[in-house]
This record gives structure tokens, sequence and C-alpha cells, in this order.
DNA sequence: AACTAATTGGACCCAAATATCCACTTGACG
DNA sequence: CGTCAAGTGGATATTTGGGTCCAATTAGTT
């Protein structure tokens, strides 16, 4: 459904959303996520670019949330490491079709669509105050590892 | 979205569904599809094995469907080349979770859901029946090309 | 100023998906 | 029974995404 490289992503900016303003740093966020380190790391340097995250370098540096959890969605997050693909024209090129696309790629281009409502309706907040049995990524709560 | 694969299999379902029960050609589907006809050839033969179109050999030969196209979903053919991947168990191996997903992979798993049950509730009779500008990959219809 | 913790960026590697090619088999038809 | 159209299956590229590694830079601390 989504990319390895996009769970990856939301896993990260959970992590430090559940630091609650306190850098992260990128050794802390990996173990906590369980993604490779070095991938980590260049996961990190792609949301930075897309201004989700703050950086700071050196002793006592790490990685901050730009903004308030509830005005982060996942799709946020989602499109800044692996877009969601929108079939806008026809994949097979033909010109004839214009912009309007056949039966089955508008079929297609619904199911994304759907996935893209979800995720731009659920923000980082909601994952993190959702009630359940557990915290996201197990970190704290009743769930002890 | 769906990967490339899938995307062709559908198109070859289709392709094929146009043809009405007459046997189709692989070069010919390669054709009205634009896949790559030796790759195609091996989508073709996931299609076989999983039971949804059956092949006949030697001249006069080719692919028909096995079922009337609307009792073969858009599910049913992703599903053969490359199903919906469910999310089952916590993805991190924190078996403290049991059969519990945290919120973030409830969310995940819910989109995928979504995806399904949109791609089970479509057949392909409902793409080629379906009113529009064109029939689905532009074989016939106002579209000419 | 030296030292150390930390991000940054580049080069490189590996595996899986995608795609190509070809030798082989099957089957219809003359 | 020979020939040719057509699927089958295996070997082999090619591409891409995921992942590793390391030297360079930045910045806090003593």
């Amino acid at each position: 459904m989504i990319s390895p490289t996009a769970e990856y992503a939301l896993r990260a900016i959970v992590a430090i959303a559940q630091a609650e303003g306190d850098a992260v740093v990128t050794s802390t966020i990996a173990e906590i996520t369980k993604v490779p380190p070095g991938y980590l790391s260049k996961v990190l340097q792609t949301l930075r670019r897309a201004g989700l995250v703050d950086s700071k370098r050196g002793l006592g540096g790490g990685f901050t949330l730009t903004r308030p959890t509830d005005q982060m969605t996942v799709l946020d997050v989602v499109g800044a490491v692996d877009p969601i693909k929108r079939i806008e024209t026809c994949p097979l090129r033909l010109d004839s079709h214009g912009r309007e696309l056949c039966p089955l790629h508008r079929r297609l281009d619904q199911a994304s669509e759907l996935v893209e409502q979800s995720f731009a309706a659920t923000t980082i907040a909601d994952l993190l105050t959702e009630p359940g049995p557990s915290t996201p990524l197990c970190k704290s709560g009743p769930c002890a590892h």
C-alpha cells in the first residue's frame, strides 16, 4: 500500500512527536522505530527538506517537529517522501483521450483518491491520542516491552 | 498505488474481455494494452496459473477468460499478480502487541481495506459498460486513435 | 583551542521488480 | 507428416528502491 520508506517516515515522525518538543537524536529514533539507522538518516533528511522537521547539529542536537501534531497529517508525511501518484492522464498515452480517463483508470484513480482522503483526514495528534490497548510504536503506556 | 504489473494484468484482462469470447493472441493484447510483449507473456502466465484465463497453443490459439466478466472483479485480477498486503501483526515485531495494532498501523491498514473493498466492488463488466467518453483502453467506441 | 556529539552528503552495494531473448513444445491445417 | 503459428519456460539483462559506509561539517562543552 505504502512504501517501506513512507512507513519509516511515519514512524519517525511519531517517535519525534512523542518526545513532546525535546530534540531526538537519530540513533534514538532508530531504536524506537526499528528502522536501519543509516537509512533512517536519509529519510530524516528528506523530511527536513520538506519542512516537516527541524534539525540541529552538534552536542544536544537532534530532530524536532516544525508544527504542532494536530497540524500535521499522515498525508503530509507520506507526501514528503513518497507522494501518492494520482492518475491524471491516460497512462497509455492515447492523446485522443485528452483529460478524460477511461473507466479502468478512472476506477484506479478513485482508489488513490480514497487513500489520499483517508490520510488527509488523520493528523499525527490523532495517532497519539487514539484510545486503544497500546500507544503508537509501543514506546510507553500499557504496552511493556 | 498498484504495481505496473498489476496494471498490465488489468489491461490484459480488459483487452481479452473486449474480444467477447474469441481467443486473443499475445501480440494483439500487447498492441492494445501497450505492454512490452515479452513481459506481458509472463503476466499472462501468472493469470493462467491463477485460473483467470485459459490459453490454447498452436494456430488459432490465444487467451480467453474463464468466467463471465460480471463474475470477475478487479480485486481478483490484482490479487492474482500482486496481492494487496493487509497489516495483520505489528510490523515492528513487538510481541507485546499481540494481535492488536497500534493506532498508526491500524490507520494504515484501514487504507488498504478501503482499496480492497473498492476493488472487490468493481467487476470487469462494470469497466466495459460504464458510460463515458471512451471505452477502456480506447479499443473502440467514440474514441478514434 | 581541543574534544566530542551530532547531522550532512556522497559513494557504493544488494535484492527484487521489470524487461528481454531464445530454444522448446504444442496443435491446427494442408 | 511437415510446416508454421502460438504459448511455455529458462537464462539473462536492466532499473529502482532499500540499505550501508564513511569522510566532512557543525556546534556544544570543558
